[in-house]
DNA sequence: TAATATATTTTGATTAGTCAAAAATCCCTG
DNA sequence: CAGGGATTTTTGACTAATCAAAATATATTA
């Protein structure tokens, strides 16, 4: 059984892995990075994956993800979005608090609760940031998303993911009205001042900046 | 904050100091026979614990929790418990396989879903093996019981609380409608034999020896 | 391409938790 | 009250995970 270090790490890297543009391949400073520890930590966690044949990798190479390590990263990572989304379905906990309880929780927990949770939940395919949930057999179904600042102006959209966590940006995303599953419609792109707004309900319309449109991915509703 | 080992370590000497006839003093001998180490680990980790005010400890003079070390092991009583307590009631796991998952879930929950789970529970105050659930102020709430060895016969009683969390113990008292809660009558108490023969429900008497129903702790119904 | 900056690895150290086996102490029984 | 068995402590060793800082390799840029 790996420890919850080795879970975390693997974890980290296939999401790195995804965030990276450089070929999938993960530096020792972004893992270093990404873990918040020091880049000798990195090298040395490093080799003991690749000793776990977890990870294949090679010294100034960077850190790849095999076979192994990927079904162990996605094993983690369905926990992890279960987690998030049974805290908020059943217990009513805000999609802003989940992730730090479900970064522990996803260590702890045996299978048979894990399944447990997915059937009372009528297995779900995401969870309540929209991000898709790995199948048991280590699946990611994966809809096609756009990013906000890649829809054109006057488009009906429904939001469908939303791909920082932060606590602070969830409750941004809460005040507009912005939660998977809500429909907007993109009024204007300001190439000028990087600038998107939109308008989602009844409420008044809301500009935000490049960066953060990014961060929110819909689904277009064709019309 | 202590790490799960150290809690481990705590709520163990708080139990074996309710089991232990000796004055409260738990020696290193059952100490270590409890948490499955070895002897010498025992011993290093009473001085650790002394260290940190957890436990006073004399060389040769075994441990008793001290305040702050009762405080913390009812605190990680009280998490099993709601936890074993909602994966029953909330969950449908069935009683005999809550008590694994609890050992690990105990050290991983904050204390805001902790929080969350006991209102959702409605502030239960015994799981579902009948132990008492400490409250949040630290304080255990515990209602005078009988052992069923002390019962006198044709007596009627409500079982109440089930000390061992064997599974097989467990199915065993579910095969016979004894879980806490169910009324049932003392039969027989057969001196010579060692046995307490006993009757729920519908179901045939059954007879279970003497350590068995000790471990069965009941309340008697004034008739 | 040589110098400089950045990234990575190595080295030496630390902490928590554990074991095996030797040494010390305790305490019961004769 | 003296052994001898049981208990406890000590010693030395090991693993996992980490850091700080020195050494080394790679990449950039002038
Ligand atoms: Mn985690
Ligand atoms: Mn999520
Ligand atoms: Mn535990
Ligand atoms: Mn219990």
């Amino acid at each position: 059984m790996p420890s919850s270090t080795v879970e975390n790490y693997l974890k980290r890297i296939y999401l790195e892995q995804q965030a990276e543009p450089a070929g999938e391949i993960v530096s020792m400073k972004s893992l270093a990075g990404a873990m918040g520890v020091t880049p000798g930590t990195a090298t040395s966690m490093a080799r003991s994956l690749a000793d776990s044949r977890l990870v294949a990798y090679e010294p100034y190479g960077g850190v790849k993800l095999t076979a192994r390590g990927r079904t162990l990263a996605l094993r983690v990572l369905r926990r992890h979005r279960l987690i998030e989304s049974f805290l908020v379905d059943a217990l009513g906990l805000d999609w802003s608090e989940v992730h730090d309880e479900a970064e522990s929780l996803e260590h702890a927990i045996s299978d048979k609760l894990l399944d447990r949770i997915d059937e009372f939940l009528g297995f779900p395919s995401v969870d309540p940031h929209g991000d898709p949930i790995p199948t048991a057999a280590g699946e990611v179904r994966q809809a096609a998303l756009t990013a906000l600042t890649e829809v054109e102006e006057g488009a009906e959209v429904r939001i469908a993911r939303v791909l920082d966590q932060d606590e602070k940006f969830l409750r941004f995303v809460d005040r507009h009205m912005l939660r998977p599953g809500t429909r907007a419609r993109v009024l204007a792109h300001d190439h000028a001042a990087e600038a998107v707004t939109l308008q989602s309900g009844k409420l008044p319309a809301v500009t935000m900046g490049r960066t953060a449109a990014a961060k929110i991915m819909v689904e277009l509703i064709r019309g």
